[in-house]
DNA sequence: AACGCTAATCTAAACGTTTCGAATGTGTCA
DNA sequence: TGACACATTCGAAACGTTTAGATTAGCGTT
């Protein structure tokens, strides 16, 4: 700038009043800016900017996973809101560890990223003490964070995976396998709450069995799938409670022989795009995610426009059940298998 | 950094010297440093740091779409890499436009980036400018530039589509479709290649109505594929050369009432983690995606760590067929009704 | 002709670091 | 004792912006 500023033959001051149009400044020197401009190919330099103006136009984003097809959806919804609004934002995966979570936050910060949302792993940590501290405004992503009270998008978690399992129920299924992911965070406790609710309402019971837990993996959802089929009285239906799972599923149920649907029902929490081209069709419980994207976007545009005293607001979308043919009506032979 | 110094009654050069160890300071002033650290909560500002030092610790990264799957996968893998690094991604989209990429690639060097990853979309641009100008070393990725030299990891597309084209004529295919990306990005030109020569090695005759481009969306695949299906003499395989748009092949060859492969053979280029768990399980060319990643990132790096000069390095890794159930070996049945 | 008002422009301080060179103190050696 | 080397510490200038307040010039009023 003090280049453009010499070759016009003005201040630095001029030249900064007519690039941020903070002041009316003369045709002519206006005319003679632009040209040294334009000659020196000047380009304003953002850090010096947001070193004096505290603030960087950039947000931060951390996920779990960008390649769980969920994250990557919303991550990329994000991307484009804010791509929109003319801020950068700068990704972090978390790898579902609350250690690196810190640190990519801490990292976040230290850059001075104006906001945040964050998809957040394990409690504690020190979102709670950032979101206190309410110097940068904080969104939480998909799962709620106990004890930290700030803006929030999430799914009715509880209500989608009731109506689930409520559907296979109607379709005859008695025993259902659940396969949960670590149960420390908001999404996981609401989708099995709404597991052992769609059965107790239907008046059959919570056999604990049923229920196995893994860490969102791959691998994870084949080695709970193996457990639950080798039970002597195993289940005919599995409902997966994330997407990286339900692959260790379908791979854990070919491996073992059996067939999907024809020997046992699946359904999974997220939609895909391959969900209904392959076969089975899976049936899934689908989230908003352009909607939770957008939002969360929203929330923290609204914050960064200014709006930061505002209660903190807390948005809870609704699932579809995407019934596809993944899951088949039990009739009595499939009764005598199962029982 | 000030009222640290004040608490601990040094001056912030002293508090600098002890942060980054550039000069030896004494057992008592340290511990006093520390302890005002600890009291105040002192954040060093990653802002004012980079504007003095000229260095931001932060790269760009730009992809055509995120939410193909092997983007994702090398985003995820990039990210990881500049992660252990010590450094932070900042993630653009551009859409397959040549204007947002431009503009993306502004906004992070206006931001001061140290290094920049470019998935790049179209020809032109800003963006052999910028090589050229050489004040932040640019790596390719995936896709070459015409006249851009710089680093860049490629795969060897011709080759890959060679093989596995080879692969469907010695299952006895003779017209095979083939669907293809715009074709002014060097993948797509190199992919195209490599279905040609494998043709023509076999002896078989180029047939450009087999011959259909999109736009790299699942829609684009859909379309070419119906166009495909619906010529008079129909191809008994299909080739797609990207993910997103094989998905269209498979619901345009659903809706049109065939079934895969049983009337018509699939593969595409890219793998990804449902491929072998559903029917058909799908033959694909899988990139050595952690690789890809791995190696863009170290090459950036190494630029990054100060190799300046040395003369712009090409990677080409190569691709790897896998074969599963979507092609099957043509017999005297299926050559009749694909005549 | 002196005055005040407005518009345009400039000067200089600040943002929070790093770093160069100077200043201070301490111990060693002739 | 004076000179010198060495280890610490500090003062102050940068990095490239923004902006408050000062300055200047032009113009209409009285």
């Amino acid at each position: 700038m003090l280049h453009v500023a010499e070759a016009a033959r003005v201040s630095v001051a001029t030249v900064s009043a007519l690039l941020n149009g903070t002041a009316t400044v003369s045709p002519e020197l206006s005319q003679r800016i632009e040209q040294a401009i334009r000659d020196i190919g000047y380009k304003r330099n953002a850090i010096a900017r947001s070193l004096k103006m505290g603030t960087t136009r950039t947000i931060g984003l951390t996920v779990p996973h960008i390649t769980n097809p969920f994250f990557t959806d919303v991550v990329s919804v994000i991307q484009q809101a804010f791509d929109r609004a003319g801020y950068a934002v700068m990704l972090c995966c978390t790898d579902e560890d609350l250690n690196t979570q810190d640190e990519q936050i801490r990292l976040l910060l230290d850059r001075m990223v104006d906001g945040l949302i964050v998809a957040r792993v394990g409690d504690g940590g020190i979102l709670k003490s950032i979101v206190e501290d309410a110097n940068v405004p904080v969104v939480l992503l998909d799962r709620l964070c106990e004890g930290v009270d700030t803006d929030a998008v999430v799914l009715d978690n509880q209500r989608a995976v009731f109506d689930a399992i409520t559907y296979l129920v109607h379709l005859g299924h008695r025993r259902i396998g659940y396969i949960t992911g670590t149960s420390d965070i908001s999404p996981m406790h609401g989708r099995m709450t709404g597991y052992r609710e769609a059965l107790q309402a239907a008046g059959l019971p919570v056999a604990e069995e049923l229920v196995r837990s893994g860490n969102f993996h791959e691998i994870d959802g084949y080695n709970a799938t193996m457990q639950l089929l080798s039970l002597h009285d195993r289940p005919s239906a599995i409902f997966s409670a994330n997407n990286p799972m339900v692959i260790g599923t379908m791979k854990a149920i070919r491996d073992i022989g059996l067939s999907c649907p024809e020997d046992i029902s699946v359904a999974c929490f997220d939609d895909f795009p391959w969900s209904d081209v392959f076969v089975p069709q899976l049936t899934t419980v689908a989230q908003p995610v352009q909607a939770i994207g957008e939002q969360a976007a929203n929330l923290l545009l609204d914050r960064l426009a200014g709006n930061r005293d505002a209660p903190p607001r807390k948005l809870v979308l609704k699932g579809r059940l995407m019934i596809r043919n993944s899951c088949r009506p039990l009739g009595a032979v499939a009764q005598t298998v199962s029982a």
